[in-house]
DNA sequence: TATTGACTGTTAGAATTCTAAGTATTAATG
DNA sequence: CATTAATACTTAGAATTCTAACAGTCAATA
């Protein structure tokens, strides 16, 4: 049941992508969150000092502003952030990692470097800097 | 707001992902799906001669058993595929594209070739030739 | 052959992200 | 300054895919 498309690169990559989403998910699985809200609680810490606001996550992330006030809405309930509205301008949330999101910060980022270790495994110096190379050139492509 | 992860593959292909999620999607849009169902009515096509059953594209398109189920329903409520439980089996579920699928699968398949054409524009042969090895190298890892 | 286990698909209900429309606030313009 | 436009976020409801539990059919085995 296998298939010769002519769109190798195409069906390579979303396969790929959608091998690392699992991965990812199964890795961070047990510290009761996804994938996504990890990425996101840790992204959160990295930039809370500099005034971080939802539109930030949603270019970050590339997902919509309904998508990121639903995550965060989520992410609020259960503890692991907070927001607030900045003095000046009340449009605008803050958005802070509360110390129940602190604590799963580093075990998150060993999940997401024990993916990239499998990425990685089996690929040469050589090979990872002309992969980046490469990727970098598509990503700019699309 | 940038970021400078040290897992720079899982990102950057993840990304790459996202994107072409996004350009398959909106490029199959106007004919009224989406571009998993899109795939999903080209593959049923070149295999329906072949006895596929829905186990088969479960594992092709990497989705549990209970999602198919449901894309196919919605695929065959609108009329674009049919299902009929073969003689020999009655576990299974054979697949066929209908004429109103079938008139739209020169479509889709213009619309990836489209998004593999942005992929791959400014690499040149070499560069194609290495990245697919690079990718297979990975996906085999994964 | 009777029972047990494996296989294929379905249902119900949850989670995630989307679109479209809406609210409130701030900025720009006549 | 008043009005209009842009910005930031939210809500409601839809679409997609998931997990868990289940039903029916077929295969293996005792």
């Amino acid at each position: 049941m296998d298939t010769n498309p002519d769109t190798p690169f195409l069906e390579m990559l979303q396969l790929i992508g959608l091998k690392l989403k699992r991965q990812a998910d199964e890795s961070i699985k047990e510290l009761g969150l996804n994938s996504q809200q990890g990425k996101l609680i840790a992204f959160i810490h990295e930039h809370q000092e500099q005034g971080l606001i939802q539109k930030d996550l949603s270019e970050r992330f590339h997902v919509r502003g309904a998508s990121i006030t639903s995550m965060l809405q989520g992410l609020e309930k259960k503890g692991y952030i907070e927001r607030k509205i900045p003095a000046h301008n009340e449009r605008q949330k803050n958005i802070y990692v509360l110390p129940k999101g602190l604590a799963l910060i580093n075990d998150f980022e060993l999940s997401f470097q024990r993916v990239e270790e499998k990425i990685v495994q089996n690929l040469n110096e050589d090979d990872q800097q002309v992969l980046q190379q490469l990727l970098t050139k598509i990503n700019h492509n699309l």
